[in-house]
DNA sequence: TCAACCCATAACCCAAAGGTGATGTATTGG
DNA sequence: CCAATACATCACCTTTGGGTTATGGGTTGA
């Protein structure tokens, strides 16, 4: 089993690089120029974290011509999904344990 | 709105309080001596990590008598979910916007 | 009571991360 | 063809964060 979410936390985990990647998510493809108006920090900043988050298959980064496009990739968000409802699924199946347990020692 | 997610993901996003989290999630309440037992790091390492996840809620802390017990609380995972969802949503939103401007355009 | 135990806190170190300005490299409009 | 544009990369700085050892404060068994 791959350490599949550690790359999605530790990229999310960053403010900047939730915006960029919240932006994206909410307003569809834009140039590296668009974000950098916005974010707050400078355009090698924003660079950076473009790479981040395509490094952990967050954002597709496509140059062409001058500028590069990048637009979100929400499907890369499968695998924190799975192991925030594998946690829980952990929970409740002890609780089910323990409920049983409960059961059977009543009888 | 806040943003609640912040800190989950900063919480989370370090692969030893993840250990951490896991295993509470996976083998229920445990101590601090028996989470530093295998954490591979030191006592005061673990217990830091703790008070952070303790801090996004992630952890509940029981001081009892000379013991910390510690446990987990998946709930707190439920910002994350929401986030990963909306995400989606926003997305997915678009397409279907984009497939309604098909449409149209095709008529 | 007192020694051993469990844990939190303090003080400190070092590597990593996020930021900047400067510069390089294609690309394109005029 | 040349100047301007868009972005990546470089070199560097500062802060943050995770790690350690040392220590202190409560708690408990003997």
């Amino acid at each position: 089993m791959v350490r599949a979410p550690d790359d999605l936390f530790r990229s999310l985990g960053d403010p900047t690089r939730r915006a960029l990647f919240e932006a994206l998510c909410r307003e569809g493809e834009q140039t590296v120029g668009a974000l950098t108006a916005r974010a707050g920090v400078s355009q090698p900043a924003v660079s950076k974290h473009l790479a981040i988050l395509s490094g952990a298959g967050l954002v597709e980064l496509r140059p062409e011509g001058r500028v590069t496009r990048c637009r979100a990739r929400p499907e890369a968000l499968a695998p924190l999904r799975d192991w925030t409802r594998e946690m829980t699924d952990f929970w409740e199946g002890r609780l089910d344990a323990l409920d049983d347990l409960m059961t059977r020692m009543d009888q």
